[in-house]
DNA sequence: ACGGTTCTCTACCAAATGGTAGACAATCTC
DNA sequence: GAGATTGTCTACCATTTGGTAGAGAACCGT
């Protein structure tokens, strides 16, 4: 006997609300820390409702991977597409467009720091979509470094740099409020400032 | 019927046993992942010897968290207090020392990720011990860019998004290999000196 | 020698977890 | 209107989890 009638429209909306939902449950409090009833509870649905949707626990993660990663990869595409042509302009336009959605939903970069605790079998795919992504940026760089408008250095390197600091930048502002900090302190807004301009003053051409 | 007679020597070192492991294990896979039981299999006795040496697991990780921020803190100190006197050598130095024991114990900045999840109570307690640390460093990099050693800037933030930076290199290597480095191309060391190499170029006087 | 302390163990337990089975209602197709 | 499809639910289950109870061996001080 179930209550709730089937919504007007064909399509039910639960999966997306349940990909929401999850998204910033485990972006805020990682995969093992939260449960399918607690997802579920959140969503306002049965636990085997998502299990409907989602064949396991293991494919709903995934799910939510593939989604932050395809998000992400649209507005970096995006801000690269649309931005200056000045490489350091450029590069402050990707941080920012990174940065943008999580402004608005800070789970989204906490996925970033849950990478290290994948599922089996979701690495690959996962690696299917983001190693372009880097690829791209790498060859972006070395490009530049080589016309001498930026400085030299291992492009590997820094983006690796920078998305450790952006995955621990998502750490926040739990875990900086441990070491005495408050967020009004320290605010997400606040520290992509604070790197975008340590990337300029590090890439800047000597 | 213990089977295990007792070690020759007064005290048992269980108790330090089950730290280190814990330590690993912890910092690897993060608090909720990691079961008292996997625990109790890795130092080699059984649970209940956990539970005779720590009241709870929130007891365990507190005490992981008041170890790892004491070996930092001493390390730390250390490097301060043998550290050259130019501002950036001595910045270098204690960078240096803050991933010393990592490299030999990755697990042990692992911790820094998870400051975020900690059990209740505990956070007050690991306050204590991090922030002196944290007002210290704050208020000598005021002090040296007051003395136009340092160029200006947001002590705090600086603070900040080297511990996030910090906090993310701690995820790797396993995330960096989702989005297709090896460990080769990207290792701790490396990271550590990229890092320590955008510092000098950010906080140089200009 | 003996009683207390220290330390480790086996045996359980209640709660939570991921997951299965299957009933049932609303809707679509014909 | 009949049957298939879609979506949600209640009921249940095996396993794992953190934690308790308590026995017993080795060692200590006296």
């Amino acid at each position: 006997m179930a209550r709730r009638p089937l919504a007007p429209n064909r399509r039910s909306d639960t999966r997306e609300r349940i990909l929401e939902s999850a998204t910033i449950l485990f972006g805020t409090r990682g995969f093992d820390s939260v449960s399918l009833d607690q997802i579920a509870a959140e969503v306002g649905v049965a636990k085997q409702s998502l299990l409907y949707w989602f064949a396991s626990k293991d494919d709903l993660i995934q799910a939510v991977l593939v989604n932050m990663a395809a998000e992400l990869t649209v507005v970096v595409e995006a801000a690269i597409r649309s931005a200056p042509d000045m490489p350091l302009d450029r590069l402050e336009a990707v941080i920012h467009a990174v940065f943008r959605p999580a402004v608005r939903r800070p789970a989204l970069l906490g996925l970033l720091r849950e990478l290290s605790r994948l599922p089996t079998g979701a690495a690959e795919h996962l690696t299917e979509i983001l190693n372009p992504l880097v690829t791209r940026a790498e060859t972006w760089l070395r490009t530049e470094m080589q016309a001498g408008r930026l400085r030299q250095g291992d492009p590997s390197l820094i983006i690796a740099l920078v998305y450790a600091t952006v995955a621990g930048i998502a750490t926040e502002p739990e875990a900086l409020r441990v070491v005495g900090w408050s967020q009004d302190v320290i605010g997400l807004r606040k520290l992509r400032n604070e790197l975008t301009s340590f990337l300029r003053a590090a890439l800047a051409p000597s």
